[in-house]
DNA sequence: TTATTGTGTGAGACCGGTCTCTTTAGTAAT
DNA sequence: ATTACTAAAGAGACCGGTCTCACACAATAA
C-alpha cells in the first residue's frame, strides 16, 4: 500500500509508466495524446495515471514543443476601465482558442514596458499584445518581431512597425466630437489628455499615436470652424486622477477658461466633472463636456454625459483573434484594423455661456 | 562572419560558452549569477552574451529550479472595479518582490474556477491567490494545498481551509451601513447582492462567505431595530449589470417597495441608481441608498452616494505579501487578516418617504 | 516460403538551463 | 621538495516532457 505522494514531489510520466508496466515513451504517448497506442495499453496507462493523480508539467512540455500556450499582454493601466474591458475581450478570445493570458502593467512608462516585454519573452510566451506607450523607442518591440514571435498592437499604431494592429478611429472620433461642440457655438474648446508632458507646443512632441491623432482631429475641426490658435487649449499631463484634477483645476481657474471640454478618457472626464462641480459651475449650462469611452457612470450623472462610444471589448477580441490566427500558422501581410465609433449624445453639451463677453 | 540568428532559433548558454571559449558550466554560472567565477572569465562571457544577444530561457530555468517566479491569480470578474483595483495591489506587490502574475477570470463559475486552477498548477506557478466562488466544492483548492504550493484567499474566507486569508470586515460593515439606514427611520430596507440564486430563504443557501456575512450582519441589525421579516427584502441574482437592473426594477415596481437599499458592490449600485431615476424617483428623498465599494463615480452623482469604503488596494497587496512571505520560506500557521472599513457619509440617505402609509 | 508493408512498443537523444562532482592549478605550510 | 588546502573551471547528470529511430511481430503480397 502506498501513501499519498511525498508532498512537493510530483508524479511524472516515468512514474505512470512504471506503474502501468510500459515504457516511458508509451506512457508519454497516451498522456500527451500523440502517436499511436493500442486501446488496451491506453486504458492501462490512463488507469495508472488516475490512481497516481498524474498532472502534466506544462513547463517541461513547453520546453520541448517550444510552445507555451501563453499570450503576453502589456497594457498601460489595468485599473482604467478602458483597459479592463479590452483585456476581458482578449482573455475571452484567448481562452476560446485554448490560450492563457499573462498580464503586465506598464504604467505607461517605457522602461517598465521594456522590462515587461523582456520578462515575457523570457517566459517564452507564444505571442504578445502590447499597447506601446510611445513611438520613439520601439527597439524592444522590434526584438519581439525578430525573435520570431508574433506581436500585435492594441489601441495604438506604430507606422514603422509592420505588425497586426487594431485601433479605433481616433482622428475621426475626435473630429466628430469637436464638431458637435463647435456647432453648438463654442469657440473656446479644450482637449485634455493623459500623455506625459507639460505644455503642448506641437504634434511632433506627442509620441503616442492615438493621442496624436486625436489632437490632430481636434485641431483640424477647430481651425475649420475658424477658431484661432486652438492649440492653446490643449492640455497634457492628466496621467492619473490626481493629476487630471490638477490639470482641470488649472484649466478652469483662469480668466479665459474654455466653454467646452473634450476629455480623452473616462477617468479624466470624471475628474473634470468633479472640478466643474466644485467650482460651482454647471455642466452643459456653463461648461459643455464630451468624453471618449462610454463608461457606465456617464449615463447616470446629472446631466448625463455625451460620449464617444468605442467598441472596447471588440478591440481586445479583434486583436487577440488576429494574433491567434497568426499563432495557428496563418501567414499574411500585417493587417491594420480601424474600428468605428459612435457618438452617444446625452445632456452635457449646450451653447456657450457668455459671462459678459 | 555570422549572420543574425536564424529566426526562431535562440541563443543558449552553450552558444555563449562556445563563443567565450569556456565550458557550458562556467558560462551558466556567469549568466545565471550563481557559483563562483573569476572576474576575467566573467567579463569574457558577458561580452560574448552581449554580442550574441543572449536571453535566458526562463522555462528551462524554471524546470530545473522548480520555481517559475509566477503567482497565479483567479478572480471572479476582472471588469469589476473592485477586482481591478485588488489585482493592481497584487501586481504591485508581486513585481516589487520579483514575481510575475498570471491572471484568470472565473466569471464566478465554479467549473471555470477549477479549470483555471488546474491550468495554473500545470504551468507550475509558485503560488496561487483565489477568490473562491463558492464554499461547497473546494476539492481543487485542497489539491493546491496538497501539491505543496501555497494558496491564499482573497476577499472570501473558507473556514474549512487552513490557509492565509485576507478579507474585509463584511459583517461589521453591513451592520454599520444598515444601522445608518435604520437610524434614519427606515423599516423597509433591501439588500441586493450578486450571488447566484433566485429567492432568498436561508443563510445556509449562501455559499460565498462574504455574501453570507453581509446578509447576516444586515439581518441582525434589522432585527435589532425591530423590523419584522427583514429577509423578505434580500435579493440575490444581481450577477451582471443587466441582471442587476432586472432585480432592481422588480424590487422597485411592487406596491411595497423598500424605502432604502444597501447594494453589495458599485456595479449593482449603479444599476439601482439608474432604475431609481428611470422610475422618476429621487435618491435620498424617495429611496435611500448605500453601497459597498467607494467607486470613483459615487462621489459625483446627484446626490453623491454614501459608501462603505473598503481598502481594496491594500486587500490585494496584503494577500500578495502574505503569499510571497510564504514563498520565501516563511513557515507559520495560516493567518486570517480582516481589514477594517470606513463609511463615507454623503448625500444618499434621508428619512423614509411615507407614500400615504 | 520469402519478401513487403504496417502497427505498436521500447530505447534513448534532446530541449536549455541548474547543480553536483571531479579535475586542475595556484598558494601556503612544513 | 613535498604535502595540504583552496579557488576556479570542466564534465556530465538531471528536470519532465517530446520525438526520432530501431525493432518486434503480425498481416498481406509475391
Amino acid at each position: 500500500m502506498k501513501k499519498t505522494a511525498p508532498k512537493t514531489q510530483s508524479i511524472t510520466v516515468s512514474d505512470v509508466a512504471r506503474a502501468a508496466k510500459v515504457s516511458k515513451a508509451t506512457a508519454a504517448r497516451v498522456l500527451g495524446g500523440y502517436g499511436v497506442v493500442s486501446d488496451m495499453i491506453r486504458a492501462d496507462v490512463l488507469a495508472a495515471a488516475k490512481i497516481l493523480d498524474y498532472r502534466p508539467n506544462e513547463l517541461a512540455r513547453s520546453m520541448t514543443t517550444g510552445r507555451s500556450g501563453i499570450i503576453g499582454v502589456v497594457v498601460g493601466d489595468i485599473e482604467n476601465p478602458f483597459f479592463s474591458l479590452a483585456v476581458r475581450g482578449i482573455s475571452d478570445a484567448a481562452r476560446a482558442a485554448g490560450f492563457n493570458v499573462i498580464l503586465a502593467n506598464s504604467g505607461e512608462r517605457i522602461e517598465d514596458e521594456k522590462t515587461a516585454v523582456r520578462i515575457l519573452i523570457g517566459k517564452r510566451v507564444d505571442g504578445l499584445i502590447v499597447t506601446p506607450s510611445e513611438s520613439r523607442d520601439i527597439s524592444h518591440l522590434r526584438d519581439i518581431h525578430r525573435s520570431g514571435r508574433p506581436l500585435a498592437l492594441l489601441d495604438r499604431g506604430l507606422p514603422d512597425l509592420g505588425v497586426d494592429t487594431v485601433t479605433i478611429d481616433d482622428r475621426g472620433s475626435a473630429m466628430r466630437a469637436t464638431r458637435i461642440l463647435a456647432d453648438a457655438g463654442h469657440r473656446n474648446i479644450a482637449y485634455v489628455t493623459a500623455v506625459e508632458g507639460h505644455e503642448y507646443r506641437d504634434l511632433a512632441q506627442i509620441y503616442t499615436s492615438s493621442v496624436r491623432e486625436r489632437i490632430d482631429g481636434f485641431l483640424t475641426v477647430c481651425r475649420d470652424a475658424g477658431i484661432e490658435r486652438p492649440e492653446r487649449y490643449v492640455r497634457l499631463g492628466a496621467t492619473s486622477p490626481v493629476e487630471a484634477g490638477r490639470v482641470a483645476d488649472k484649466l478652469l481657474s483662469g480668466p479665459d477658461r474654455p466653454t467646452a471640454i473634450l476629455a480623452s478618457d473616462s477617468v479624466i472626464a470624471l475628474e473634470i466633472f468633479r472640478v466643474i462641480r466644485q467650482r460651482g459651475l454647471r455642466v452643459s449650462e456653463d461648461i459643455s463636456l464630451i468624453t471618449f469611452h462610454n463608461a457606465d457612470w456617464t449615463s447616470v450623472t446629472t446631466p448625463p454625459i455625451t460620449v464617444i462610444d468605442q467598441p472596447v471589448y471588440a478591440l481586445g477580441k479583434s486583436v487577440a483573434d488576429l494574433l491567434i490566427r497568426r499563432l495557428k500558422g496563418e501567414t499574411r501581410s500585417p493587417e491594420r484594423l480601424i474600428l468605428p465609433t459612435t457618438i452617444i449624445e446625452r445632456g452635457s453639451v449646450g451653447p456657450p455661456s457668455n459671462r459678459g463677453r
